[in-house]
This record gives C-alpha cells, structure tokens and sequence, in this order.
DNA sequence: TGTACATCAGTGAACGCGCGTTCACTGATGTAC
DNA sequence: TGTACATCAGTGAACGCGCGTTCACTGATGTAC
C-alpha cells in the first residue's frame, strides 16, 4: 500500500515537473520575441495554453519563473561551451569567444534578463546559487584555455576578466545606433576575436 | 521694443533652464539612493519641491527626463577622465581604467540606466546622438592612451574592446553573492588592473 | 494712473491602464471501507 | 458495487495598487494703449 503509494505520488512529481518545464518553454519562447519586462503572466499563460491563475500553481510568483527560466538558458550556453571546448583538441581561445557572443545575441532576452538580475540584485538566494554553479563551470572551461595557451599568473583572475569582456561587448555595442543587426553582428564578434587575441598575448 | 522684448525673452529662458537643472539635480539626488526605476515622477517632484504636474512643464515624460540626467551624467564621466589624461603626462591606462571603474561604482544607478537603455534601446535618436558623442570623447582617451604605449594595429577598436572590457567588470561582478559591497570594491578594481596590463601587453 | 489682455509657472484632483495576484469555485481522479 | 471523502489541476472574475499623465483652474507678472 505504501509503496504503491509511493509510486503514485512519484509519478504525479514528475508530471508536474512536466507541466512546469511547459510553461518555462512557453515563457522562453517569448522572450525569443520580446523584451522580458514586456512579457507578463497573461502572455505566458496563453502561450503555454492555460490561465493566468494556473501558473500560480507552478510558479509562487512572477520572479520565480523568470528566474528558472533564466537558470535553464545559464545551463544551457555553459553546456554549449563545454561541448565545443570538448569537441576536439586544441579548440582556440577565439572560437569560444565567438560561440559565447554567438549565443548572448541570438539569445538577447537572456543576457537581458542576465544582466537585469546581477545589477538590481533581484534573485533570491538558491537561484543565485544554482546560477553561480553554471557560471563557475563556464569558468572553468576558461581555466582549461587559458592554461593550454601557457598563461602565466593567476589563472582564475584571467577567466573573470575574460568572462567580463565578453559580456561587455555585448551591453556596450548591442544597440550601437545606425547599425543593423548584421552590423551589430560582426561588430560583436569581431571585437570577441580582438579581445581574444589580446588575451592570448597579454596573459604569456 | 523689440530689443527688450528679447533680452527679456532670453532672461525667461535661462531661468526655465536653471529651473530644469534643478529637477534633474533632484532626480539624480535620488538615483544615488535607490534603483532608477523605482524612482517616480511623484519621488522627483517632492525632492524637487515641486508638484508632479509641474513636471511635465519641463519635460514631455518621464523617459526625457531621465535621459537627460544621464545624458548629464555621461558627459560627467568624460570629463574626468579627460581631466585625469590631461593633468600630468604619463598617465598609465591602470589610472585611466581604475578611475573609470571607480566611477562607475560610486554612481551605480548611472550605470544601471546606460545598461538599461543601451539593452533596450529606448532612447530619443537626439538624446543618442549627444550620449554617443561623450561616448566618443571617452573612445579618444582610449586612443591617446594606447598610442603612446606604442599599440600596433586599430586603434579604435582596441578603445572600443577596452571599453566594452570594463563596463563588463560591472555587470558581471556588481552582485556577487556573499561579498560585501568592499570586497566587490576590490575584486573590480583588481579585475580592471589585469585587463589593463593585458591590454598593455597584448596591443604591442 | 488705470484697465483689458497675454503669458506662463504652478497645482490638486482625477483619470486610466497595465498587471501581478487572490478568491471562490468546478470537475476529474484516486482512496477508504 | 456503491458511497463519502480527499486531492489536485484548472479557471473566470475581480481586487488592488502603483504610477505616468492630463484636466481645469489659480495667481503672479508683464504689455498695450
């Protein structure tokens, strides 16, 4: 008895996580579109197919599911870098640079959402946590590259100033006026390849 | 006649813009407290000692009002950083970067709202055109600092990747969890000192 | 010196609207005996 | 096989509140003749 029991309620966590993983869906999806702060609880609810009261039933409030669905993309670019890193040997400093700027712009909303976060502070304590996690990891794909490239010093310093120059470009030129996106594209990218140049000089 | 009607013209004029100045020192008294967006037209009437309505006599909304504080603010940083270029010769591009950094962080909602509307965009083409021409000034700081440390290459896109550098230290290390606002002090400052001495040795 | 008129700073009250969130309820499915 | 009860997803309607903005007005100061 107890056991089926067990079972049961098993199975109706996993369909609620289910259900849960629908509207973080429904929510990115949005953000695809629009800016975050324009994407409200009646929008993601008719995305995701039901009413607004019901994404109470997943979520406590709005902050919460933002910061889920922010914490899905966090995981997502991290494993993405990984991948390339561990795809082959000898992966260069510049190719990650220009992955990582890659996804921050074709993923805006994110590193808006990224950035809304980290300066108004705004995220509660385990989310921040979870998010570090990510983060560290990110750093440590740096770590692997900078130590591959001979660098010399404080390896760690290096990935901090790394990751923060790589976010730069991205909060810097993003809306740079009179540029298309295209412009804005190979702007991006190409100031990712200087960057990664310079580090790869500077830190020898 | 209409000689004195001008002058008079002219007086009523200057004093409109005095009293225009004054509700931005209020606005910005304010954002020195509290995040931008949480600061209302209400907040900035009663600092101004104002009432609200009398607002809009100075400026069409809220958005005008708050990029012409940060308009105000901008053509502030450039100045001291020109300033602190000028006042002996061999300033190193460690001073320049800290100095900038520094500033930064002691005016945290000025940075907030240049992240805020460079990400979204929203911001009036003429108010644009005068934030970028102190974003120019600033490039040309750049610029001289890296010409006299004999860089080889483009210049200017040295200055905008150096740029995009240290705005990235903030939004990425502004709200580090656990560090107290003295330790995020430090660890932005170290970070800005590294990239600089990365740029140094990385341009040449 | 007085009167009619224009200009403009300033204001209290109210509008309007978006939007997160809660209330009170329904209906389906499972459980106990 | 049937009945009473528990659990839980889902919902429409409404609340509440913040907040930018407008309306309609007052009062002071200057101008024309």
């Amino acid at each position: 008895m107890a056991q089926k029991r067990t079972i049961l309620s098993e199975i109706r966590k996993k369909e609620r996580e289910v259900r849960k993983n629908l509207i973080i869906d429904a929510s990115i999806r949005l953000f695809a579109k629009q800016t975050f702060n324009k994407v409200g609880i009646r929008d993601i609810a008719a995305e995701a197919g039901l009413s607004p009261t019901s994404i109470y039933r997943y979520f406590s409030n709005r902050d919460d599911l933002f910061v889920e669905a922010l914490w899905r993309e966090g995981k997502n670019i991290e494993h993405e870098i990984r991948r390339l890193k561990d795809s082959e040997t000898g992966v260069s400093i510049e190719q990650i640079a220009s992955a990582f700027v890659d996804y921050l712009l074709e993923h805006g909303t994110f590193f808006e959402m990224m950035t809304h976060f980290m300066i108004t502070g705004k995220i509660g304590e385990k989310a921040l946590a979870k998010f570090n996690e990510a983060e560290k990891k990110l750093l440590d794909v740096f770590d692997e590259i900078f130590l591959s490239i001979g660098a010399q010093g404080d390896i760690r310093l290096f990935s901090h100033a790394f990751f923060a120059s790589l976010n730069g470009i991205l909060i810097t030129f993003q809306n740079y006026p009179g540029r298309t996106p295209e412009d804005t594209r190979k702007h991006a990218l190409r100031l990712a390849s200087i960057i990664s140049m310079i580090f790869r000089k500077g830190v020898t």
